[in-house]
DNA sequence: CGCTGACACGAGTCCTCGGTCGTGTTCAAC
DNA sequence: GTTGAACACGACCGAGGACTCGTGTCAGCG
């Protein structure tokens, strides 16, 4: 249940040119994961993609894992940074607050839709990994602004609603994203904020 | 986006030996997907599970997915037909009749967990196809239940409604069987039958 | 029994994959 | 310019995968 260390670097690129040679092979990487997924992800085709050896993928990295990890690691940190600046980006009051938050993320995740795909559908255990801790930092985040909001905790189990609310929103945005369903974003939008918003009136009053 | 035709048999099994083998060959199938996830589960280990040679396999499936396909079908047909009666079987009152039903589905998804964690871990094209039809069914049936207790449906849009509700149930369900987070099955409980019970009351009065 | 098609077997084929290593090239320090 | 380390290359290796096919066994029918 713990996080391995990531496998360090086998090398360290200290010249110029290597250090644009591990940049090429991260960014092929990214450009392979979204296209193929990560079924499709191997190094030969990383390798090709990044105009690169084969052998020159291990002069940097450990094993294929490595390279994944890494490339999985720079995506979803650009795509926390881009939700967690939507959430605090999008502070108004009431019913609004809500509404404001969820529109902020479902742009966020839009954006982003061949990555959120990727990352959803394929899952090998790196990706597992990594999404605890994401989903465990938004956890935080979610409290810490209820409690900033409400600081008359009461009774009111704020881990746990929290922890739910993350849950519930995520996964009805991305559903959104994934399936396009028979719902308008309009209509999406106005009952997912009925419901988070009810919710938060009913357990503060 | 359309579903293809599951690929037919290679040759259907008439006497009551080979009826034998495509059975033992489905029930290994099951065990090594859940033992070892989709990754570890290759033809030659189905063949070893089953008791039977790598060929065989191939006397009743053109391939290697066609087997898989059809081990997903049936683990997936019976989890379903669980949800249903849990669902149908927990008909109650008011704040009792979400409670009931989310009580029952939980004990669904423990009873499963294996099968849930290898369904949702791990993620080939055939389990997304699986999954879509799954969760249409479930959203109808809901839909179904909200219009039978709420005839008068007014302007609430009750297909909106149910696939939010079946979205969230299932995700929040899903992650805390999975992550044993943190949070105890009473107040997760409490809470999404807060959550889902006050949206339902906002929608009706 | 004898015959024929259904069935089972498993060594073997071909392929792709992750990863190595010997060789050649470029860079920087002197 | 010379030298040695850093870097890049890509043919190659062993493992394991899906799937085939020649051979042999078994069940049912005349």
């Amino acid at each position: 249940m713990v996080g391995e260390e990531p496998r360090a670097m086998r090398r360290r690129p200290t010249q110029d040119r290597s250090r644009a040679t591990v940049e090429r092979i991260l960014d092929a990487g990214r450009s392979v994961l979204l296209e193929r997924g990560f079924e499709g992800a191997s190094t030969n085709r990383i390798a090709a993609a990044a105009g690169v050896g084969p052998g020159s993928l291990y002069q940097y990295f450990p094993d294929k894992e490595a390279i994944l990890d890494r490339v999985v690691e720079r995506a979803v940190d650009d795509l926390e940074a881009r939700i967690t600046r939507a959430f605090l980006g999008s502070l108004r009051a009431g019913d609004d607050a809500v509404r404001g938050h969820l529109e902020a993320l479902l742009d966020a995740l839009v954006a982003e839709a061949d990555l959120v795909r990727v990352l959803s559908q394929d899952r090998p255990r790196t990706v597992g990994r990594r999404r605890v801790g994401f989903a465990r930092r938004i956890d935080a985040l979610v409290a810490g602004a209820l409690l900033a909001e409400h600081p008359d905790a009461g009774d009111v189990p704020v881990d746990a609603v929290a922890w739910m609310l993350v849950r519930t929103v995520e996964h009805v945005t991305i559903s959104w994203v994934l399936e396009a369903p028979d719902v308008g974003r309009e209509a999406m939008l106005d009952e997912l904020t009925a419901l988070v918003g009810g919710y938060l009136r009913r357990r503060w009053g």
